[in-house]
DNA sequence: TCTGGGGTCCTAGGACCC
DNA sequence: TCTGGGGTCCTAGGACCC
């Protein structure tokens, strides 16, 4: 979908279209300003004036969306909204909302399954489409299928995407791109040379800033680069999976099938602090944010039937350095309580001497809630799992 | 006053088992 | 003065993606 959140914003504000418009970040400026909008109005009547600006705003949000006009003053995704302020400080700002793009996200969905059944989702904004046994899915290969399926989401929601038809995941991801918004772009095997090789490694989806650096530095920037050094240079130089992994890719070949099923690994909830904690100095402040991350986890597993046996906490310090620690127990939890407990325990056995920008919880191993074995859970012996908590001095009894 | 939130997958070491 | 070879599970960190 093309800039999904901002789009989807502007069904709702149509008078901003055009204009730079950021979605983003800690909400309680935004609200505020929202809020105190003229009553009476219908949404579509607000004056564009009466919206916040980038330039209004303080604290510790990031673009989550930024509209195609604000992209034009370099404003992207991930963007720190101080930053994103200093380059185009009239640009309109506004808060998120999940829920209305879930809505959405559910709609255009649910018209591609309508047309394709074989659907992969792949988050909020983003499918993966086998055409392969849909009728006329190879016409003009793939492109009047396409056509279709942007055709039918425009009418039902008035948003637009882009859509890449090639061979395999991999290629198609990338021909996703090369005509946004709004666009269609067929690839085939034989435009390897001419349209893959050329792109920047980057562009790989999996080859991330880390990678992308590392191919710097042996003077790499293309997928083409990397597709000129031998197999087995790339193995030596980046490990056996990695290498042998950069290799097909940078070949075109991808064998991935799309998967139209998949259940939960994890489930977690986290949380930026306004300002800076410090375990010891705002610990009722920290105790309640931490229990009340433990019953929005629960409250997630059990409106979706879920049940965990791995709790975990993650920390993140003032110098952005993450600690995470966790704990498997004996049986399967979705409660408040018994996470909040056993979240407690790993707090326990983490540094808190620095001051904390972030705390979430995480429960993994999931099983279904229905699906469990019945009679009591507990395992052989109910031995502890994992180590016991060791208390660190200024931590023993703070949670 | 830099830098969100919710995820998946991989690696690597250690415990433990056969 | 030597100590295999599998396997699984647990834990911590990190890369990456949307």
């Amino acid at each position: 979908m093309d800039a999904f959140y901002a789009s989807v914003e502007l069904l709702r504000y149509p008078q901003l279209k055009g204009m730079p418009v950021v979605i983003g970040g800690g909400r309680r400026k935004v609200d505020e300003a929202i809020r105190d909008l003229p009553d009476g109005a219908t949404l579509a009547d607000i004056p564009v004036a009466a919206f916040p600006r980038l330039k209004d705003y303080v604290g510790r949000g990031v673009i989550t969306t930024a509209t195609y006009p604000a992209r034009q003053f370099g404003i992207g995704s991930a963007m720190g909204l101080m930053k994103a302020a200093k380059l185009c400080p009239q640009a309109i700002l506004l808060p998120v909302d999940f829920d209305q793009y879930r809505a959405f996200s559910r709609r255009f969905k649910q018209i591609i399954l309508e047309i394709a059944p074989l659907m992969e989702d792949r988050g909020v904004d983003e499918v993966y489409i086998d055409f392969t046994g849909v009728p006329g899915g190879q016409r003009e290969g793939g492109r009047v299928l396409a056509r279709l399926i942007q055709k039918s989401i425009l009418q039902a929601t008035g948003l637009t995407c882009s859509i890449g038809v090639a061979p395999n995941k991999l290629i198609a991801k990338m021909a996703s791109e090369f005509n946004k918004p709004n666009g269609i772009s067929v690839v085939y095997e034989s435009d390897l040379e001419p349209l893959i090789w050329p792109l920047p490694a980057r562009k790989v989806n999996g080859i991330g800033p880390k990678a992308d650096a590392k191919l710097e530095r042996f003077g790499m920037r293309t997928v083409g680069d990397i597709a000129a050094k031998d197999r087995q240079w790339l193995i030596a130089n980046f490990g056996k999976a990695t290498g042998a992994w950069m290799h097909e890719v940078s070949w075109g070949r991808d064998e991935r099938p799309v998967v139209t099923e998949s259940e939960p690994v994890s489930m977690s909830r986290e949380t930026t602090f306004e300002r800076d904690l410090h375990a010891v100095r705002d610990r009722a402040e920290l105790g309640a944010i931490f229990t009340h991350l433990c019953e929005k986890v629960a409250e997630d597993l059990q409106r979706k039937g879920y049940v965990g046996k791995t709790i975990g906490i993650k920390l993140r310090y003032d110098d952005f350095k993450i600690a995470t620690r966790d704990q498997t127990i004996d049986r399967f939890v979705d409660d408040g309580a018994s996470i909040r407990r056993v979240a407690g325990l790993c707090l326990k056995r983490v540094p808190l001497e620095r001051p904390l920008r972030l705390i979430g919880v995480r429960v993994g191993a999931l099983a279904r809630a229905n699906e469990l074995p019945t009679g009591p859970q507990a395992g052989p012996l109910a031995l502890p799992a994992g180590r016991t908590a060791e208390r660190t001095d200024s931590t023993a009894s703070l949670f």
